[in-house]
RNA sequence: GGGCCGUUAGCUCAGGUGGUAGAGCAUCUGCCUUUUAAGCAGAGGGUCACAGGUCCGAGUCCUGUACGGCUCACCA
């Protein structure tokens, strides 16, 4: 049970009071309302007819035998002006007593504008809603306890306007590119989020137990093998934007679960899905938000195309002194791993030591977007090599703001290389390297089949997202980020 | 997991060196029929995150715990 204050015990009281009176306190469906912009952009077409608004009540101020509210719904906020004289249903003395801030009201009226020039309605009837328990923030502070802001998102919503400005925007990026991909005839598909073996990438999954198949399943890490099995089955263009899990730390660029894209095309190639996402994140920049520029804490993001490229060779020689060939040996490796400060708690395989010194000597660097390509195969082990240079593949990763954002391969078609490059994984793993990709034999035989050569791209949208918006943390742009349970629920 | 910081009324915050809790908004009462962080007068509202300890006395000092933020580590 939940404790009320005094202020909340007594809305609970006025509640039963309404009841009482045979008035459900709880409302019913309201007809015939506009959209809050909609009176304010059609105002002229509008004044002098009667319309219906309805909202959350958001302030009130009283004027003796009249008063001002501000009445807020998802498209905007309108002022309303209540006086005894012109309020016909309920009472005036009814609407103060029982109509308080933070109620749910549906009003009709006509519009005026005040003296001070604020375009207002002047109700004539109420509908109680919906009415609060509990009250509304400050409200000129507004609610900032940054716990308290994720845990009771709906009352960030309600009341910072940035804050649902940003989700509603998110929103649209999704969607837009949701549009994008459809326009060019990929196909939106849903694989297992559920899956007995969790590959696709390198991280630890979460895991579950389904009780009638008593088995242990994982809440996929990735997406790729299954979207790559329907490049065997026919579909040429896929694409799924869902959530993958990965039961890892949290911080202000890691939560638990988060929203991937990933497209397959099939004949393309790596040089595809670089023209792609250059054309996708500079459409979403110059279009969607409108915003090439993004001031990203003390960082300053320029979309503008061509993103810069390089080498992830050149980009280790540059930021490390090191070449890739250096870190195979392994006194080398030792060293730079001690100058550089990396704590490794892994084994020095050459994977490792070359994503470590990659991690933390290379990639804060990038900061306007740039396309890092021609991955060491060892870290890649689902991509497809370079025709002239084994060791390497024909992968891309995109880095914007220090972080990467996009990740992106001509897919490994090769049955038996992709069954040597499981069984070097399995051997990783067995040796303790539990990060290290499981050997899927249901992929490799689906390889046998034969899948046409093609491309693949994933994109993590809350970074993109982030990015595209100006928000430093994943928190901000995902409605319900994960928290620590609290002992008691309030 | 380590370090630093935070947690006081529904919300936003004050509370030098220890002396028993404050403001604004919100709420309630009265006044006020074009205000807008409306205004004026008054009132109520607190397990100072939690548990120990030191002390005659703890919001304040000490220890631990919980939750959160930043950061390092882990990790894409």
């Amino acid at each position: 049970m939940l404790e009320l204050n005094e202020i909340e015990q007594s809305r609970k009281n006025r509640i039963a009071e309404i009841r009482a009176q045979g008035i459900d306190p709880f409302g019913r469906r309201f007809d015939g309302a506009l959209p809050v912009i909609s009176v304010l952009e059609r105002w002229e077409a509008l004044t002098g007819q009667t319309v219906r608004v309805r909202g959350r009540v958001m302030a009130i101020r009283g004027h003796g035998k009249a008063c001002f509210l501000v009445l807020a719904d998802m498209s905007g906020r309108i002022q309303l002006y209540v006086r005894s004289d012109d309020l016909q249903e309920p009472g005036y003395e009814w609407f103060r007593q029982y109509i308080d801030s933070g109620d749910i009201i549906g009003v009709e009226g006509s519009l005026f504008v005040t003296r001070t020039g604020e375009r207002t309605i002047a109700v004539s009837k109420v509908w109680l809603l919906s009415k609060a328990v509990r009250t509304l923030p400050e409200k000129f502070h507004g609610l900032t306890d940054v716990e308290l802001r994720y845990r009771r998102r709906y009352v960030d919503l309600m009341v910072n306007t940035d804050v649902r400005d940003t989700f509603v925007m998110r929103s649209t990026i999704v969607s837009n590119i949701r549009t994008y991909l459809t326009a060019r005839g990929y196909l939106e598909v849903e694989t297992p989020m559920l899956q007995p073996i969790a590959g696709g990438a390198t991280a630890r999954p979460f895991v579950t137990h389904h009780n009638a198949l008593d088995e242990d399943l994982y809440l996929r890490i990735a997406p790729e093998l299954y979207l790559k099995r329907l490049l065997v089955g026919g579909f040429e263009r896929v694409f799924e934007i869902n959530r993958s899990f990965r039961n890892e730390g949290i911080d202000t660029v890691h939560n638990p679960e988060f929203t991937m894209m990933e497209l397959y095309e099939a004949y393309s190639d790596l040089d595809g899905m670089i023209s792609l996402t250059e054309d996708l994140i500079l459409k979403l920049a110059n279009e969607v938000t409108r915003s090439p520029v993004v001031q990203f804490g003390d960082q300053t993001i320029h979309f503008a195309g061509p993103f810069a490229r390089t080498t992830f060779d050149h980009a280790l020689r540059q930021y490390a002194g090191l070449s890739l060939e250096d870190l195979r040996d392994p006194m080398v490796a030792r060293r730079a791993i001690e100058q550089f400060g990396i704590h490794m708690d892994k084994s020095f395989e050459y994977a490792n030591v070359v994503n470590e010194v990659f991690d933390k000597m290379v990639e804060p660097n990038f900061v306007d977007p740039t396309f890092v390509h021609d991955y060491p195969v060892e870290i890649s082990p689902l991509a497809k090599r370079m025709p002239d240079q084994p060791h390497l593949v024909q992968r891309f990763e995109l880095f914007v703001g220090g972080m990467e954002v996009a990740n992106a391969f001509t897919e490994l078609n090769d049955p038996i290389d992709q069954e040597e490059r499981f069984a070097e994984q399995a051997a990783a793993k067995a040796s303790g390297d539990d990060e290290s990709q499981s050997m899927d034999l249901d992929y490799v035989r689906a390889l046998q089949y034969g899948m046409p050569p093609a491309g693949g791209l994933g994109i993590g949208i809350d970074r993109l997202v982030m990015l595209l918006l100006g928000q430093e943390s994943i928190r901000d742009v995902i409605l319900f980020p994960v928290l620590k349970r609290r002992e008691q629920q309030d």
